[in-house]
DNA sequence: ACGAGTTTGACAATCATTCTCACCAGGGCA
DNA sequence: TGCCCTGGTGAGAATGATTGTCAAACTCGT
């Protein structure tokens, strides 16, 4: 039962479609209210979820708790790299991670071993903006 | 300055020290108040996030949210790969992963690169628990 | 033991996220 | 095209972890 096609789906689709940064739930609410889309937050959230449950977007949750959301080039595996500072992402991939990882896990008598690997620093832009140390 | 040594910061450290497994602010809060030792939940995020700040247990969060600690043999920096089921914790070091992080980040132009690597799984004791698939 | 300066703890406040539930709209069908 | 059923929506309440507040209690050097 593919979920029906609304005002509401449409544009939260397309606000992610629009950056390239990971967003927040509550940004997006407020940026969709400030052009103009009527949706409420509780709909907004709902259709984040339903993205990352389809593997339509990625999340994370960024230091202070709170989750991100972005719509990946790639819909394989694979992990990002934001900056701190602005938000900018860059998804890598991590040849040999995820071997590592799962050799890792049969070690020590664990199956169905995930991973969590994402990178964070300060984006060249951003450390010129302020000069160099 | 060194903090106090109150009767509340000793339980806290000493309920961190019983166990392997990362424990969340609310279950050692409980845990502390079952054993009788008086202690506000305030008072547990304020000590745990002390200790954290300098280094003497290690943060992260769990799928849901929610921050979890635990109080680590090794100071240097490492991982973890935790049983999905059970919550047990097993202390990684990935060798290759940490140079892995910073050559990516400095080949995109990043600076001060910082890494979170978790792992998860099934551990063996948890799946016979339940028989083999 | 004394006093200055920390730390504590009950409770309120914050904040992201989820729940509720009456109302609304998408879209298959006649 | 119009109807109706069903899933989607949204305003606001509820939840739950975490943090802020501030007077009272406690630690530790003297």
């Amino acid at each position: 039962m593919a979920p029906r096609m609304t005002r509401q789906r449409a544009a939260v689709a397309q606000a992610l479609e629009g950056s390239s940064d990971f967003r927040s739930a509550q940004q997006l609410h407020e940026s969709l209210r400030a052009s103009g889309d009527g949706i409420g937050l509780a709909t907004v959230y709902r259709t984040l979820q339903q993205l990352a449950d389809g593997g339509e977007v990625d999340v994370l949750r960024t230091a202070d708790g709170e989750s991100v959301y972005r719509r990946c080039a790639r819909r394989e595996h694979h992990h990002h790299l934001v900056c701190r500072s602005c938000g900018r992402a860059v998804e890598i991939d991590g040849p040999g991670v995820e071997e590592w990882a799962a050799r890792i896990g049969a070690a020590q008598g664990f199956a169905d071993v995930e991973h969590t690997v994402e990178l964070s620093g300060t984006c060249a832009r951003c450390r010129e903006a302020v000069g160099p140390a």
